[in-house]
DNA sequence: TGCTGTGAAGTGCTTCACAGCG
DNA sequence: CGCTGTGAAGCACTTCACAGCA
């Protein structure tokens, strides 16, 4: 079930924060909260109580006035918003020791992201078996990805090959990727891309620790 | 040498956006690229020209009216400008696979951030050697951040013993946190704290993928 | 009474447009 | 002449403040 957003345009730091509050209501949960009311998880989540509320008002009224929200059925109602209260299947291109890192990842199978195809062009490595799943062939991308329903294609190649993989997962249909390298890659518009970059954030920290000297 | 910024306040989406530059700068020098206008580098980066432009300004000015910015020096002034230009030294809580993976990754010292203390509660792992390095006790974390000059923490355990780890490194000074789990942590105010999440980009890219459907 | 949902106000980042310099 | 550097305008997100409902 996907719930249909009451306005156009939702801003992307809106998402985010969405999935953060996912987190911090799950965690509120498991110490038995039963209802939050949004100044509260708005300070654990390190925003403001406006701000959850005009995010969650984009998808719809969750709350319940003079109370607040029930934890448990604002989880639901944000995952449904986002569309991830279902499996996500997923393609893994490069099997090197940052892919080996992510296949190990065990929360991608709890959030029901799933890895179901893993790819590489290294000969040596096809036909190799890594955490119960074959490597096959990137040639064979395409085949796959339309026969196990994948929708998510990453990219976990060394930076220098992340172009060509950006590239069979677009030839193969995929119109969502997820790239950990650093390398920036080209992409037609109306592919969605991110990057997971560990040093957008060094760099910040690093920056933010010399500046906090001053 | 670190360079001044001119102005006061320096927004964190510059900040991001330079440590993208110097990525896509690098790749165009290693193509051999002498000397590259705002517009053509912006188009590489995603973003508009005057972006560039003004994102640069805050530091200083590096270009040359009518010609454009000479690739190797500006790279060197955005690496000053950031603070990068000298060697970090990090200290990794979390011998897990994720503490393992990024151990591996090899760019942490091609970008001279050094990973040169490791540290773990459990009993079993201390004293272990990985990757050429002993793990340690998270009780010498304090002894050991001084010893080696150490200023960035990094958080890889598992999720539910993040904050306790955030603990340990906020109680041996550090200021500058970067968190590999998915768990929000509670830090003093100065403490400079990150997220590298990729359950908010799942999230983010699943929403996308449905709402382009639409 | 207390907290949500929301128009209005505020703030800050982005883009424009062009003066100024090489 | 071309491209940088930058004030001014535009736009988008955030915060405020309060009406409205449980």
């Amino acid at each position: 079930m996907i719930r249909q957003p009451k306005s156009k345009h939702i801003p992307r730091a809106t998402i985010q924060r969405l999935a953060t509050y996912i987190q911090v209501l799950e965690s509120f949960a498991r110490d038995g909260v039963e209802v939050i009311s949004s100044n509260p998880l708005a300070e654990a989540c390190g925003v403001n109580g406006s701000q959850v509320r005009k995010d969650l008002a984009y998808f719809g009224e969750f709350g319940i006035r003079g109370v607040g929200y029930q934890v448990t059925s604002l989880i639901a109602a944000i995952k449904s918003s986002l569309g991830v209260d279902r499996e996500w299947r997923m393609a893994l291109i490069g099997v090197g020791n940052l892919g080996k890192a992510l296949l190990n990842h065990a929360e991608f199978r709890t959030r029901n992201f799933n890895i179901v195809g893993i790819f590489d062009c290294d000969p040596f490595k096809i036909g190799e078996i890594v955490h119960g799943r074959e490597v096959h062939c990137t040639q064979d991308l395409k085949a796959i990805v339309e026969e196990r329903g994948i929708e998510i294609g990453i990219i976990a190649t060394p930076p220098e090959r992340a172009q060509r993989a950006a590239q069979h997962l677009v030839d193969a249909g995929l119109t969502s990727i997820l790239n950990f390298t650093a390398a920036r890659v080209k992409v037609p518009e109306q592919v969605q891309l991110d990057y997971v970059d560990f040093f957008h954030h060094l760099y910040s920290l690093a920056f933010r620790h010399e500046q906090a000297r001053t």
